[in-house]
DNA sequence: ACCTGAACACCGTTCAAGT
DNA sequence: ACCTGAACACCGTTCAAGT
């Protein structure tokens, strides 16, 4: 457990405001113009200068996490909510890739998400690691109930999932295009 | 057919010269720091001016077209050879996402033929048209054979191996887990 | 016809000076 | 403690001047 205590001192009320600022331009910024943008542009939209964002953010990496986070949580919760609701596991792991397509084709930076996967220095690394945790879940329900073919490990299917949709997303492929490619994975690891 | 009649005139000796230097230093460039290194750089290691590379290449792409051509060629003409030699089809589709895969990990590039795919106005597009060709033979040859999934369309295929192949050279990915991922992708287009 | 290299615009990154 | 903005290095791209 966390606590004022631990060292976590608040931040001076205008540099909250300014963080805050950076992440909301830097969510709208990444979805319209991709994660390699200008940095200096999202600075200028937030009306700081380009030393503030790097105080906050040190690296493009930092900020990219920072932004994301929100959607990684959502996605994660409806690995979850699919399991939940599906009656059939196959059904369910097709559900969860699809997801996973819509949340990345809006945000964009699955890319960076997809590098990240095998280099525990990034920043993006412990993102990755729940959405990867989220896909061993609805995988592994799938493979108690002895749908999934046998030996499919549920990592490489992370990073082939996650690849496809950042390909996608990067490309800007037309949505079929990729469910087409995701159906064939899915087609891959079931039976 | 072309001849010098068409207007194809002959370059200048130290043009040609110029030309096959820059191709050289790019080739060995794109290889090892990647596709979206500096062109300056290039330019500085063929001992030419920016503006030289810029007249012979209008832009990253069309270097990036002329130095990837040789390898084309070559991965096209492995895939009739695999085709030749190979006696089981099945076999025949692994060999040749393998060979695929071979060749982009050396050469690198293969993130940009994936995003030329869809775009014909692209200076990758015919590299890219080419490659998709010879995976069409490749399962077309499976499918005459009944090996193949019913409904499954060559050009999905091609982008989605590509694609991998493109990842795991972006990335640096460990050969073995861009063999995993292939290996789902060829469970999901056979049976 | 082709090459050169200076010039320009742009971007990431740092840091001294401010509050 | 945090912010600002000037400064620096680097890169892609263009183009006037040369041969």
């Amino acid at each position: 457990m966390m606590s004022a205590a631990d060292g976590v001192r608040p931040m001076r009320a205008d540099a909250r405001r300014n963080r805050e600022r950076i992440l909301l331009v830097a969510r709208a910024a990444f979805a319209e113009r991709g994660v390699g943008c200008s940095l200096d542009d999202i600075a200028r939209q937030a009306r700081v200068g380009p030393g503030t964002l790097y105080r906050h953010f040190p690296s493009r990496e930092a900020l990219l996490d920072a932004a994301m986070a929100g959607w990684v949580d959502d996605v994660c919760a409806s690995g979850a909510a699919i399991l939940a609701e599906a009656d059939d596991p196959l059904e369910a792991v097709r559900r969860w890739f699809s997801r996973l397509l819509d949340h990345v084709l809006v945000h964009k930076g699955a890319s960076a998400m997809v590098a990240a996967m095998g280099d525990p220095s990034s920043p993006l690394y412990a993102s990755c690691s729940r959405i990867r945790e989220a896909n061993e879940t609805v995988l592994s329900t799938a493979g108690d109930t002895g749908r999934l073919r046998a030996g499919v490990e549920p990592d490489p299917v992370a990073r082939l999932v996650l690849g496809i949709c950042a390909l996608a997303g990067d490309v800007g492929m037309p949505r079929g295009e990729a469910e087409a490619m995701l159906e064939i994975v899915h087609r891959g690891v079931t039976r």
